[in-house]
DNA sequence: TGTAAGATAACATAAACGTGGTATAATTAC
DNA sequence: GTAATTATACCACGTTTATGTTATCTTACA
């Protein structure tokens, strides 16, 4: 059995293939023509819209996309990582944006997109951010970084409505929203079912709730 | 009345105020003076355990803390943020670790940190990633950066066991979710409530649990 | 054209939940 | 040292949820 070896540059690494999803012709070309210009980068497809994009990459499967958010026809960036993530999971999309402000960050995140720079970058940073991309890292400027903390921060805090609650309340809370009977409380807590319920039902007063599952979502800052 | 300037440095900066909190004792004093020796930064407490520093810090408030991660007594670095953090929300604070890989890491940021930067960092990057966080940003490694990433995307993708529910099942389960009666669920969708019932059935099936709370768990990948 | 899957609907029964009232220690706050 | 809070407990009643069975209609598809 023959093993062929990958492509190397000059500096003997291993060379990564790029795939542009930009509708700005002149963004577009200057950046293949960048990529296909320097060591150890080669860019292997450009595409002016998602719907060629998302046809077309399978068969190329480039190690990095970079991926403008808005293009024309019916699908976008997000969706285009969106669907093409879900297919390739290792293959590895960065965001080019012209804002760092934009609310979009947080769904091109969840779409699947790991890197998030803007059009701006220079050259050499923004080669040297598709090789940080393509070994695993996330790059992005610090101002993004804090808006990602800043998201993951608010997700963390609990509602200011549960301070109100006792610390036995919020034992019986978190039972609650583990799915626990009344009896599976009782016995976990050694107390007896009626007291689960004065509790549960004090909770709901304070909470100013009727049912177990909005008390829930509550508790869960929903 | 008189208004007094901020000091400044010689470039006209503001002076960025900084407290340590570092076991480590040469550490902490090449920290010190690195600061100090430094235009622009001034460190105006330095602090070998969490305790005193939780004690000593809000006369200081100084703008940035660095913090580390293991500290003697009882109390650790991310607690000692969390209570700082949650007294003073604009105190910035910096979690210095050896390691990048190292899971505390989100217990940090849920505590409130917002940089996050290894000890062996260069005395030049330290000193603008300092600058850097107090000016807004979230100064921290691509690696990380990733770690982050993978959290955010892990959190918002669905559960896969949803994708055997039908259109409509997931309908009901969202509408499950909010807390809504099966009459309301009903008359929200144009439905008897006794279809209300048999979806749920179904979807209890589905998702192998046997109340609204597990599936609303299952539903939000709990 | 027949069959499988999905959405719709009804009925019966039992379990679990939510609400109201009442009460008693123990602890905490003032 | 008294008042307020908290945790504990019981009962009664009505509502909601969960389970089981059966059945009709539509759509997709083989």
């Amino acid at each position: 059995m023959t093993v062929y070896s990958k492509k190397k540059s000059q500096d003997n690494m291993d060379i990564i293939s790029v795939a542009i999803v930009e509708d700005n012709h002149d963004i577009r070309t200057a950046m293949e023509l960048l990529i296909n210009g320097s060591d150890g980068y080669a860019c292997i497809g450009a595409f002016n819209n998602a719907e060629t994009a998302v046809e077309q990459i399978p068969s190329l499967l480039p190690n990095v996309v970079l991926m403008d958010f808005n293009l024309p026809g019916g699908m976008n960036g997000i969706e285009c990582i969106a669907r093409l993530k879900g297919e390739y999971p290792d293959m590895h999309f960065m965001m080019l944006t012209v804002y760092e402000d934009d609310d979009k960050i947080f769904q091109a995140l969840e779409a699947g997109a790991s890197g998030y720079i803007l059009k701006k970058t220079p050259p050499s940073e923004l080669l040297s951010a598709i090789r940080d991309l393509h070994e695993g890292g996330s790059p992005m400027s610090s101002q993004i970084a804090r808006r990602v903390v800043a998201y993951f921060q608010k997700q963390a805090k609990p509602n200011p409505a549960l301070e109100a609650l006792t610390s036995r309340e919020k034992e019986i809370l978190d039972q609650l929203s583990k799915g626990f009977l009344y009896k599976e409380i009782a016995s976990n807590l050694f107390i007896s079912i009626e007291t689960v319920r004065r509790h549960v039902h004090n909770i709901y007063e304070k909470l100013h709730v009727r049912s177990r599952t909005d008390a829930v979502n509550k508790y869960y800052n929903r």
